[in-house]
DNA sequence: ATCTATTCATAAGC
DNA sequence: TGCTTATGAATAGAT
């Protein structure tokens, strides 16, 4: 969104870091505000610089969603049926949370590989001088592309898995309250 | 960002409502991260849908970073210096925050008037057939200027307000460890 | 802190 | 719930 794209890594320089994390963290906000107001929900982010200065952002504050969320996290399951399972939800939670990156990661790593070859490809055509012919499918590119498509459906797996699990949780857990307003910034 | 441009309210339609929630919720994860990424720093989100349940992110988990936050809290001076400013800097914040925001509810409306009587202006001018000197300023389109500086004056000196009350905080306080890595989504 | 060129997020529509 | 597309927003780099 900015001049150029940027990778998604640490940014090196220290100066430069702190003008990203600026903006970015009030952009986060922003869109947490909007969020909160279009969907009525409640939300608390909290951000921790670099430098150890906190950051919080609550809608109505960050204090009644942390405690709300911190209560229902010790008792997640006093309802009726099946907790065998749901009882170690949090560990599977992480496991399948840290799938779903590393797919992200390859996906994300995959596309660009396929950015690569894409003009790569483009590039030794023009100087063969070959035609336009964009659209016929190199044995390579079809290859990429398959793989590309197995990645996504395992991704898919993945979150589908996580659904699941998330709805059997629900299944036992306790009901909301309602929504205020007032907000909490910087 | 999408066909066209949304006010920033409740969304009434409640199918309406859960589509934009799931979209944004998913993006606002997705900057988390980002900002998680780019300038190593820890970052938890809390949101609660409309129906109740409970969604989070965190970097590297919801939980240390929520410790961590309420403990600060707790102990905010210890250290030397001037504490009696800061020592009610809770209330104060809230109030800066709801200020700041009720600027920008401002800022934000003044600035829609000023685009309506703009164009407004601008048809009559056309109407009466008078060309384009766009630049000469109207009295009305002055003194909306001039209120809109004003405004922004106000707002900046606002958050100055609250920065400079946020470093005296900072004066008193611990500083953090160190970051680690793995997520935890959805 | 401001200002653009770009990339990114997303409201509608299927 | 997912995918696509036309637009509105966020923001990287430069000033």
């Amino acid at each position: 969104m900015g001049r150029r794209k940027i990778e998604i890594e640490l940014v090196t320089d220290s100066c430069t870091r702190q003008v990203t994390f600026s903006k970015r963290r009030t952009g986060l906000f922003k869109k947490a505000n909007e969020l909160a107001i279009l969907c009525a929900v409640q939300i608390a982010i909290i951000v921790f610089s670099p430098g150890g200065k906190p950051f919080s952002f609550g809608h109505p504050n960050v204090e009644s969603i942390v405690h709300r969320f911190l209560n229902q996290e010790k008792a997640p399951d006093e309802g009726t049926s099946k907790d065998a399972e749901s009882r170690d939800e949090s560990k599977t939670d992480d496991n399948l949370n840290q799938q779903i990156l590393d797919l992200l990661k390859r996906l994300n790593a995959e596309e660009k590989r396929g950015e690569m070859l894409e003009k790569a490809l483009k590039a030794k055509r023009a100087a063969k001088g070959q035609p336009p012919i964009d659209q016929l499918g190199l044995p390579e590119l079809g290859q990429l592309k398959r793989s590309l498509e197995d990645l996504r459906e395992k991704l898919k797996d993945c979150i589908d898995e996580k659904e699941v699990l998330s709805a059997i949780l629900l299944l036992s857990e306790q009901q909301p309250k309602k929504e205020n307003q007032s907000e909490n910034w910087v």
